[in-house]
RNA sequence: CGCGGGGAAGAGUACCGGUUGCUCGCAAGGCUCAUAACCUUGAGGUAGUGGGUUCGACUCCCACCCCCGCAACCA
């Protein structure tokens, strides 16, 4: 009760391939956005996992001559190792595939709906292209074939479970307006309003056992299974104590890719509502990551692999780039030659430089009392949280960087102005711009830890402060600079 | 077709009806503690295009162009 609550959770990945930087982002901004939290005091439980379901893993799984259950663990498996590469915070790892903690949550959801009168069967007709696999809508359709198959599509008949999602459009349309349901940035929520303004039909919320047999099935319905809403959505609710929980307290932010806008600010509050459940506090929008300017797709084969970057990199690289040249809420571009001048710039010239150089000058020292600290650096610090904690509010988690990297080109300048290293300085002199000059450094990581755990964790370790008295290590280069 | 978002110096971005600010990159000068680094200064933008409102617009309005997402069964 006393303390604050903080629930946060990625959108899970569809387990059908390996990860990307994609999901990479969407992971570190909900971890720095976690570890941010966390460090502030609040009781933080940080949720991601994998959407395993449907009928492209039956078939990905197919291809690969596997059985879905081993295809899915291989996957999920990747997904989770994440964790490492990245140094992610993650608390729970959820799958829909988990007949334990899941599917028990999934069903009682749908039996919720069903008790509120929200699920009735219904004639589904559609274009079944054989192609596909799947239903196409006239659109896809040229001169009535279909526009990838060449073939035309046949009328198909299938009964299924439909919600009444049009039930709740004035209900959510109201909440998002009165930002009860808070979506950021503003720019969503505009663009989700006018689609909730044009309204919302039912959709379809199962399909036949016999098409789809890799799923939740549906309580009390065994020729049915639960189409992607119930079964993937609920995820938020199994993967954190259930519903009980949920209940108590949902999820204050779900961090989401634009692409997923509309079932989280339109499909999943309607579920929930219906369910007489919580609202989660907000949606979290961020855009999507282009390469050399060109849309990530396995048919151009420009798909960047974490683990990679990872590897040549380093984690906190990797961080970095992601969260700071990315703008949080828009779509960003990586590239090589951008990955390395980013690097190159801000962490080894500066953070790295300056950590090198104040630890180095400082270890000079011994052991020392901490001084007084000049007015004009605790005000510059002071400016420095009050920005990164506004920045941190509406998840723009770039700008919170740029305004600690500001910081530290004030330490430089500090540094520059104070020369530390003027051998006409008498001892106490240089004492006491040493101390402001790792306080400025102190600072600095204290602001960075949530972005460059690792990073932070290694200045901390060479500073070392009891009872006022400090004593300085000379740190082993953050960064080396990569030469072309 | 429709809905929403975006188009600003080589790259990424901020604010704003009243001489475009910041970061990286680039150039010159300074300094030498530090990872050829750091500091200062400078070059570089007719703010997508064309109209309109206004004493005055990057900022408001309209049209058009380009990019991105959605367009309900595609996870």
């Amino acid at each position: 009760m006393t303390k604050k609550e903080f629930y946060i959770t990625t959108s899970i990945a569809y387990a059908n391939a390996a990860p990307h930087i994609g999901f990479a982002l969407e992971s570190l901004q909900a971890d720095a956005i976690a570890r941010y939290e966390r460090q502030s005091g609040a009781e933080t439980f940080f949720l991601t996992g994998t959407d395993e379901h449907g009928s492209k893993i039956a078939r990905a799984a197919e291809a690969a001559g596997k059985d879905p259950g081993v295809f899915v663990d291989a996957n999920a498996d990747r997904f989770r190792s994440l964790k490492d590469a990245l140094n992610l915070s993650w608390d729970g790892f959820i799958r829909t595939s988990d007949r334990k903690t899941h599917w028990p949550v999934a069903q009682e959801l749908w039996q919720r709906l069903e008790k509120s009168g929200d699920l009735y069967r219904k004639t589904y007709r559609g274009l079944y292209c054989v192609g596909h696999e799947a239903f196409v809508t006239p659109k896809d359709l040229v001169d009535g074939k279909c526009a990838d198959h060449k073939k035309e599509p046949e009328v198909i008949e299938e009964e299924n479970w439909f919600f009444r999602l049009s039930k709740y459009t004035g209900e959510i349309e109201l909440k998002i307006k009165n930002d009860e349901l808070l979506i950021l940035p503003e720019s969503r929520k505009n663009e989700i309003l006018s689609l909730l303004k044009q309204g919302l039909e039912d959709i379809s919320f199962s399909r036949p056992a016999k098409d789809l047999s890799w799923g939740v099935p549906v309580p009390g319905d065994e020729t049915q299974t639960m189409y992607v809403w119930a079964d993937a959505l609920s995820n938020y609710i199994s993967g954190h104590g259930g519903i009980g929980a949920w209940q108590k307290h949902p999820a204050d932010v779900h961090l989401i890719g634009k692409d997923i806008l509309r079932f989280h600010a339109a499909i999943w509050p309607a579920m929930l509502l219906s369910a007489k459940l919580p609202l989660p506090k907000s949606l979290f929008v961020h855009g999507h990551i282009l390469v050399e300017g060109e849309k990530m797709s396995k048919s151009v084969g420009n798909v960047v692999d974490p683990f990679e970057l990872v590897e040549k990199y380093g984690t906190d690289p990797v961080r970095y780039y992601l969260l700071r040249e990315i703008p949080s809420d828009q779509d960003g571009d990586f590239g090589y030659d951008k990955f390395e001048e980013r690097y190159n710039g801000d962490l080894a010239n500066g953070l790295g430089n300056f950590a090198a150089r104040v630890t180095t000058l400082a270890s000079g020292l011994g052991s020392f009392t901490i001084g007084e600290i000049d007015a004009s650096v605790v005000s510059k610090i002071e400016v420095t949280e009050r920005h990164v904690a506004e920045k941190m509010k509406n998840f723009r988690l770039s700008e919170a960087l740029m305004a600690v990297f500001e910081l530290i080109q004030f330490g430089d300048r500090y540094a520059n102005d104070h020369k530390p290293w003027d051998k006409n300085l008498s001892p106490e002199e240089k004492r006491k711009i040493l101390g402001n000059l790792v306080e400025i450094l102190r600072s600095a990581t204290h602001f960075l830890r949530p972005f460059l755990p690792g990073t932070a964790e290694k200045i901390a370790g060479a500073v070392e402060v009891s009872d006022g008295t400090m004593t300085v290590k000379k740190i082993e280069p953050l960064f080396p600079r990569l030469t072309a």
